[in-house]
DNA sequence: CTAATAATTTAGGCATGACTAAATATCGTC
DNA sequence: GACGATATTTAGTCATGCCTAAATTATTAG
C-alpha cells in the first residue's frame, strides 16, 4: 500500500510540483496559475489541476487551492519545497566540489537525486562541504530550518543604469547557455563593466578580458548581478 | 509517454526484479521460481508472474520465462543486473569511505540511489575511490564490463571442518545483525578460530579477543569465510 | 454589456505495478 | 497412476500520474 491513504505523499512528482510553485510565486508570494505550472513542468494543464486538487485535499495539505484562482503553498508545502531545494543545491555543490563535475552538468543530476537522498546523506555532504551557503551557480542554499536570506540581485536584462557589477548568480536551467557563459568568464563573483545595451544586445566587458562582449538576450537573461558596491 | 511502447523499460521496479533474479540463481545459474522472487522482493506471487511476463514479452527481453518452469536472465538482463549491482556496491563504498557512514547504514541508502545515478556519477565515484574491487561488506564490485571473479568462500553455517578462517564478507541485508557482528569484531578481513559448533550455536574466537564467542544461527549465517590459507 | 477569446476544469482513458481471490498446474506420496 | 498439498497463473481491482477532448468559467475588447 502507498505510504498513507489520503494523507500527504512525497513522490518525485509531488516534490517537483512544490518546487515549481515555490519558484513561481517569487519574492512577493503571488498565487500561481495552473498554466504557468503546466509550462514550467512540461505537463498538460489538466494534469496540473488534477494534482493541485489532490494536494489540497489531503488532511495536512501542501497547497491552498481555489478553482480558477491559482494556488499557493501551505506552511507544510513551503517547508517541503525548501527541503527539496536544499537537497538540490547541496547536491550541486557536492558534485562540483567533491566529484569535479563541470558546472553545466550538476543541475540535471541534482534534479533527479534531490528526491531520493536521506536526511543522513544531506547532513553528511553538508558537513563535508563545511555547511556552504551558496551553490556553484551562486544560488543561496536554504538552511536546515528553511531560512533563506533575501536576494538583492537583478537580471542583467533588467538594469536601468550602466556601470560596474558583480555576477551574483547564473541560471542552472540550460546547460548550453551555462557553458557559453562560462566560456566568457561569466561565473558567480566575476566583475562586469556594463555598457550601453539595446533590448537584444547586451554589451559589457569582463574583469579579465579587455575586449567587449555582446550577449544575446537569452544569455543575458541567465545572469543576475548586483552593483559592485 | 513512457520511454518505449512495449520496449525495455528501466524502472526501479524492473531493476529490483533483475537484481533479485541475479542473486537467486546462484553460481550454478539455476532457474528461479516465482515464489522465491516473491519472498525476496516482498510482493505477492501474482505480481511476480505479471512482471516476468512483461519482462519476457519485450522485443529485447530481460528474462527467459516459461510458465511454471521459472525464469532466468537473458544476456541483456544480466548486463543490466550487474550494472545495478555495480552501482549498489560502488555507492556503498563511497558512503563508507567518503561520507563516513556506519557500515550497517550504507545498504539502505545504496538500495535507493543505485537506480538513479548517472553513468557519470558512477564513473566519478569509482575514480575518487581508486576503482575499488570490494565493497565494505567484502562483496566483489562487478567491473564496468560486467566481469566478476568467482568467490570461493562459504557461509560460516556450512563449514565441515574446524580451524582458522578469514572473514570474507558479511551480509548487508540486516542492519541489526551487521551491527552486532561489528561489535564482535567480525568484519571482512578479520581472523576467526572456529571451534565445535552445534546446529544452533557457533563457537569461535576472534584474532583480537581471547574469550570464546557464541553466535546464533542468524548471526553465523550472515558471515562468509575462507580458509586462512 | 455582450461576445469572442483565453484559461481552467471535468470527463474519460491509459500504463505501471501493486493487490486478492479463484482457477489450474505440478509434485510427492502411496 | 491417482490424490492431496503446494506452487503458479489468471482474472479482476486499485492508486498514481499522466494524456486528450469537451465543457465551463473568466477576461477583454468592442
Ligand atoms: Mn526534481
Ligand atoms: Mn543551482
Ligand atoms: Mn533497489
Ligand atoms: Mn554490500
Amino acid at each position: 500500500m502507498p505510504s498513507s491513504h489520503q494523507g500527504n505523499v512525497n513522490t518525485e512528482s509531488v516534490d517537483n510540483y512544490l518546487k515549481a510553485i515555490l519558484a513561481l510565486i517569487g519574492p512577493e508570494e503571488r498565487r500561481v496559475s495552473s498554466t504557468s505550472l503546466a509550462n514550467r513542468l512540461g505537463v498538460a494543464p489538466a494534469s496540473v489541476t488534477n494534482m493541485l486538487q489532490k494536494l489540497a485535499a489531503s488532511p495536512l495539505p501542501f497547497v491552498e487551492y481555489e478553482r480558477h484562482r491559482g494556488v499557493h503553498l501551505s506552511a507544510a508545502g513551503k517547508r517541503r519545497a525548501l527541503e527539496v531545494l536544499r537537497h538540490h543545491r547541496l547536491i550541486e555543490t557536492f558534485l562540483y566540489e567533491v566529484l569535479d563535475y563541470p558546472l553545466e552538468e550538476v543541475h540535471e543530476e541534482a534534479e533527479r537525486l534531490e528526491h531520493f537522498i536521506s536526511e543522513r546523506f544531506e547532513e553528511r555532504i553538508a558537513a563535508k562541504l563545511g555547511h556552504p551557503k551558496f551553490d556553484p551557480h551562486g544560488h543561496c542554499i536554504p538552511a536546515m530550518d528553511g531560512k533563506m536570506p533575501k536576494q538583492n540581485s537583478k537580471p542583467l536584462t533588467d538594469l536601468d543604469e550602466q556601470g560596474s557589477f558583480i555576477v551574483d548568480s547564473v541560471s542552472d536551467r540550460n546547460a548550453l547557455l551555462l557553458k557559453q557563459l562560462r566560456a566568457h568568464g561569466i561565473i558567480p563573483g566575476a566583475q562586469l563593466q556594463v555598457a550601453n545595451s539595446s533590448p537584444d544586445d547586451f554589451v559589457l566587458r569582463t574583469g579579465s578580458d579587455s575586449k567587449a562582449l555582446r550577449l544575446s538576450r537569452d544569455l543575458a537573461g541567465a545572469v543576475r548581478v548586483r552593483p559592485a558596491h
